[in-house]
DNA sequence: TTACTAAATTGTAATTATTACAATTTTACA
DNA sequence: TGTAAAATTGTAATAATTACAATTTAGTAA
């Protein structure tokens, strides 16, 4: 927990269980959660947590780098935190979200464009190989 | 408009003039409009118009490949009529969605994931030339 | 330790994009 | 032209996200 108190005081975050908690939730799931599943499984053992509050919480990490958001799916945010570089696939029939192991060779292409680049999402989806076996 | 009842007869889609004109919409705008923006634009000469239908239209023309949808922005889906392969710059401030010519190197190295790939998104996020310019 | 202030949390209500559905209309085809 | 399947329409429902005001808490300095 010493570790998530850490991340919080190094980006000037005021230090509150519920943003520890949050933290903890993400780096020990990587299943890229939406704010709801995030919610719902620490509302468990957190029974006073808010809603409200885990969105706050995943709006002041993004803000500062900490974890990041993934548009993929069209109907619903879903969070990571990016270890490394990595892309993500979406499997279109069981909703899955995995991570690709890939670097961007686009990265340094993007400064001729004269826009200042923030973030870069790699999506891919398709059909999982899970999906793939049962549906043969 | 000889041109897009060609491409809906190709793809074995009944011809109706909702999905003519949402067709024709995107060709013509560039903007990779919303659903909603493409609704309220088209209802103006287009009074019987409903939303619905556009919904169901973009569907099905997804479904077949025709557009794609981008979900870049996180709250809403856009459209886009893919003419070649290209990436999405998404500006933080002013919301504005361009396209960004380059391929991606890494779609050949996706089979070796053993998933069915289908489509590959690639999204930059930051802030635009011209927001930079006005912000300095 | 205590007191203070700014920030965070909570619960509820509002908003908004998208989907569901049943009635009506239209398309494709014989 | 007649018919069946599919598409369109309008309205109502759903679900993710945001707004907001009251309450609580974290950080800090006396
Ligand atoms: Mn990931
Ligand atoms: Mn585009
Ligand atoms: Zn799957
Ligand atoms: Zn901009």
């Amino acid at each position: 927990m010493e570790k998530y108190v850490k991340i919080l005081k190094k980006n000037d975050l005021k230090i509150t269980s519920q943003r520890l908690i949050v933290l903890q939730y993400l780096d020990e799931n990587c299943i890229h959660p939406t704010a709801d599943q995030i919610y719902s499984d620490l509302k468990i053992n957190n029974p006073s947590l808010s809603k409200t509050t885990v969105y706050n919480a995943l709006v002041a990490l993004q803000k500062h780098g900490i974890i990041q958001a993934i548009t993929i799916s069209g109907s619903e945010l879903r969070y990571d935190i990016p270890h490394g570089m990595h892309h993500h696939f979406y499997c279109k029939k069981c909703g899955k979200i995995v991570d690709i192991d890939i670097s961007c060779p686009n990265i340094k292409k993007m400064s001729e464009f004269g826009h200042k680049v923030e973030e870069i999402h790699g999506y891919i989806k398709g059909i999982c190989k899970e999906c793939l076996k049962k549906g043969s």
